[in-house]
DNA sequence: CATGAATGAGAGTTCATTCAT
DNA sequence: GATGAATGAACTCTCATTCAT
């Protein structure tokens, strides 16, 4: 998408988009992909019906752009930067705290909108497949590996050690949006806990 | 609901709900509950659209009928059952391979049609909460909380490492649900990995 | 429809094709044709479905076989016919009192239950008129028409004035069906005020 | 409902209501509520299905909507308004040939289709009632008292004989929609035999 | 004759999408 | 670009009717 127009016009169409965006992700999150209608967006939006359609060709679209941003903005924040250079147990809480915590936070609508539909989305769910999870999955094995090599974690198989650590942040996600009650009003405590199992595991110390 | 009737009839109405809601575990699976249209439904379960309707009151109802029998077939199995007397960590590699092995594999269409809509359809989250997540969430507190005065396992938050845990399963539910490759072609190596990770902890041995 | 069967067995299919009519008369007068539906009928009568239309081609058919048992149990009742003989006043306040009191009232779902549909349906409304409408009409012309001609009454035109009648005696009826206070509440005081006002006139008395 | 919109929009939504109110008007009238289907009314109208929904809830609305319009549309013609002032006996026949003939002359069709509903559907059965006969019977009744006292007209049970009037109209307008030979044929005629019963009587003049 | 489960045509309604203004 | 009335395909659901038992 080269920008060949006049650039104050790309930055009103890209606000534009994303007042639409944000709308789209207020009520899927609310009502879900389905039950939620083009005429509730568009009037959460301020805009009218027709205007959707000037920016997105069809309400799927509207999807595929809250993940494209999602994406685009999935950039690694700066403390995650510095993280990848600290031990490894700092680096898998800071991973929890900070994607988890920042960006999850500040899209939890996005991600609540997105997520039962990528359970049934074949589109979408390669998209996210391709753009999420894949990406995190290889970056995270990199880094394991390499700390494996190191001595500095437990030998262990990566490809599949990995998963389990991120099915743990997905499910405690999913928890959060199921409502759950320690897990919502103890969301803080909770990068400590994983740390603790993660690392040191549940079993009582050999020597203790 | 105690079975008031010719008990040859009754088996023959569940027999005809267990059709159509198998009909419509797969449909949804596939499709989604909202992509999947009741014509579509009949036709796989070999009825008419109106014999749905004489077994089940709408659309939505069909998902509470899958989960209720999800529910009522949730009584322990009897390896579950064994496993409760047995050391922690086999007792957590049980229900892995147990509940998500046995359970799962058989219902997995089930499971794959309720998710997306529980996360979007508030009954359905409040009935799958109650049913599913809080029995279980507390029958492993309070295995957990045993064992932790047992000594047999490390003292730790035992709500939030209990939900930690059960988000690990359900997260790798949903890789599998996405269609993750080692995932899917290495489930059975899963339950060690596990056990591992949450009992020995990443942390590589301390006298190592 | 000559009974060339069995007398008994004619008499048992009479018996529950009457018990099937109540029931649908029932239904009917509280729901109107459209909103009854066969299953609530046959649960009222006491029969499965299939047995209705073992007595009845159709739906509409039961409105048919309400309004032939109603026609022909039209045959003038005794304080009737001895009221034919009478003075004019005293047979227009017999017929109101009788044929409104007595058939209508023991068979006012019937009617209830009926009315709607011939507004509406016009193989019914034929049948209603040239079974009950017109044969009233005529019998009413005749005798209005001697009495005219007696002298017993004011000289005027007949078929008018009959239809100016019969339409207070249905109006009323009517009035009673919606639920109108006055009418409901006082419906035997009604033959006297009609009597009044039909042949003494809304005028006060010339001579007072 | 007070117009807070563009005016000329306010007009184009009026106009577009009308128009449809038309037409569910003529297809009730010829089929009945329940026999008529939106698809039908829709082609009457010149629109599609879905515009109907843009202007009304559902098809029960239609029916609120029609007999609203006949509310609304109820303010006292100009005749009317002089025949108060007039003979009682001018100001009966001016309400029969004036309301029976000009209003319901031009929404006849709104009348029948309304009616056989009214007597089935009780939610509108009190809005008519409430809206219409109420009403009318009230205004008859302060009139008819008023001239008893003053000695115009006989002595009577002003309700009852209020409802004996009212009911005599409904009767004759049901015996229009019957499709009675001598009431369609003679309509214009009406109002003076009617006039006569109602104020003269039957009965022969005394003095005669 | 009685039953009532099965049927499926047909109804009302929704809502993403279009397009004249 | 923005609008929102109009569209109509497609959905869920009802229920009169049939027919094997």
């Amino acid at each position: 998408m080269p920008s060949d127009q006049d650039p104050i016009r790309e930055l009103l169409i890209e606000a534009r988009r994303n007042q639409i965006l944000d709308a789209a992700a207020s009520v899927f999150a609310e009502k879900g992909y389905h039950r939620a209608t083009t005429k509730e967006i568009a009037s959460v939006a301020g805009v009218s019906e027709g205007t959707i359609y000037n920016y997105f060709d069809n309400k799927a679209d509207l999807l595929i752009g809250m993940m494209t941003r999602l994406v685009e903005l999935r950039e690694l924040p700066q403390e995650l930067e510095d993280a990848l250079q600290s031990d490894a147990r700092e680096f898998l809480v800071a991973i929890f705290r900070d994607r988890m915590g920042r960006i999850v936070q500040s899209h939890e609508e996005t991600f609540q909108a997105i997520l039962p539909e990528i359970l049934t989305n074949p589109e979408l769910r390669e998209r996210y497949y391709q753009g999420f999870i894949q990406p995190t999955a290889m970056m995270l094995e990199d880094y394991i590996q390499t700390r494996v090599e190191l001595g500095h974690l437990r030998p262990i198989d990566v490809p599949l050690a990995v998963r389990a650590v991120q099915g743990m942040f997905v499910g405690l996600l999913m928890f959060r949006f199921l409502g759950d009650e320690p897990i919502r009003t103890r969301w803080e405590e909770l990068p400590e806990v994983i740390g603790t199992i993660l690392f040191d595991g549940l079993s009582p110390r050999d020597e203790a």
